[in-house]
DNA sequence: TCGTAAAGTTAGCGCCTCTAACATATGTTA
DNA sequence: TAACATATGTTAGAGGCGCTAACTTTACGA
């Protein structure tokens, strides 16, 4: 990180700064990463405003270059949409797999682990969680993306696996594996959408999910699920 | 429905209409229902291409008119959209009403029933989908919308009771309904994201819904679930 | 039938994305 | 170390979009 904080800035002062806690701005001609300031300023824009409330022009005010800068590192806005997701995937993952260190193999914890932290980025990091998932995933369909999230659901699959006594990815741990995303994926939409109001005071999620991840892993193997 | 095609658009041709099947556009100055006829046109733009391959514009050159007219009948943008999503919804809950007619009260297979409803609209118009869950959310905290999802899940509230042998919707059971609203609604994007492909060969949405139906009803209730 | 309101139109402002042409640093190689 | 090639900035501007203002056409009820 090699960016400096501006005191003033002359031409590219805006309502915008005046808000943002933390520009990221060049010191001279060239800024240093600019790649890396743009992603930046992508997801403090979608985090602040929604998926909506951000443009090219407003991410380059927020990194104080000019809007035609970020051409010479993105092809287009998707790409730099493209680029701030898997930023964002890449500290989900590991963020995931940091929550399960310590819980013992083939625990029904460790699914439950992986869940919670799935949801915890979700409802801290809305934007960026809908911007991969929610909206513009037709036109996002970028290869890193797509492998990106298939590598981390094969890595869910084998917990599965290990905690029903499969040594191998069979039909079985793919369902389970698919139901437990489905309904983790799920909360992660309607928990920020209505915002934990009227769940009722009893709610409470680490217990949803503990005996979720019990009840799915538990349950002997159906006839045809 | 007084709209008519018609054969020759002097002004407003464009690659647009070559594409569209069925154009809705005036006869005269006036056009008899812009309102429903732009709601149909955003309607088909964002199933064809996309959440964000519509605009105004694009939706006034499909139903004919100038980029100021749905102006006289929106406030903007946005309203636009919220009244393209709530009719959306409006044929979504009439088809899960529809989808459980026949089957007797009390039995999981509504439930199951109701969640393959909600699927199906999901796989079918997931444009829609994703307009009212995806991604405008932020934006589209219209009170019609809100309280309109907060109805339909009441109803769902209320099978889960009669199935559950239950006369109230207490906490128990909003955790019940509120979990296998949550998994429906994760399968209903992620199912679409993974074009039911890589799923395996011996997937059963049918069978998965039943038997999750079945498992989530059945399960005594639990000390703070 | 006639006047008013509803529902169209054109013109245009300001913002956005993206490109072309030009300017300035950086860093490798003679 | 000078000089050139390349990377990374800049300004100018085309074309599209959302939306408004001011004007025009049509429909309909007194």
């Amino acid at each position: 990180m090699t960016w400096i904080m501006k005191e003033t800035l002359e031409k590219h002062t805006s309502k915008l700064e005046e808000h943002a806690p933390d520009p990221i701005v060049k010191s001279g001609y060239h800024h240093g990463d600019l790649r890396a300031g743009l992603i930046e300023a992508t997801r403090r824009l979608v985090e602040e405003r929604g998926q909506h409330g951000f443009s090219v022009s407003d991410a380059c005010r927020l990194a104080g270059v000019s809007t035609a800068a970020p051409y010479k590192h993105f092809k287009d806005k998707n790409e730099m949409i493209v680029a701030t997701v898997l930023e964002g995937m890449t500290r989900h993952r590991s963020n995931m797999l940091e929550s399960i260190k310590e819980i013992p193999e083939g625990s029904p914890m460790r699914i439950k682990a992986l869940g919670r932290e799935y949801i915890n980025f979700a409802l801290k990091e809305p934007g960026i969680f809908r911007l991969k998932f929610g909206g513009f995933t037709d036109k996002l369909e970028d290869d890193r993306l797509q492998s990106y999230g298939e590598d981390t659901f094969g890595f869910v699959l084998q917990e599965v696996a290990k905690c029903i006594g499969e040594t191998e990815i069979n039909q079985d741990v793919r369902d389970r594996g698919f139901m437990l995303w489905s309904f983790v994926h799920g909360l992660s939409f309607l928990l920020y959408d209505k915002r934990l109001s009227d769940m009722g005071g009893g709610f409470d999620l680490d217990n949803m999910l503990s005996e979720t991840a019990k009840m799915v892993l538990s349950t002997e193997k159906k006839r045809n699920l």
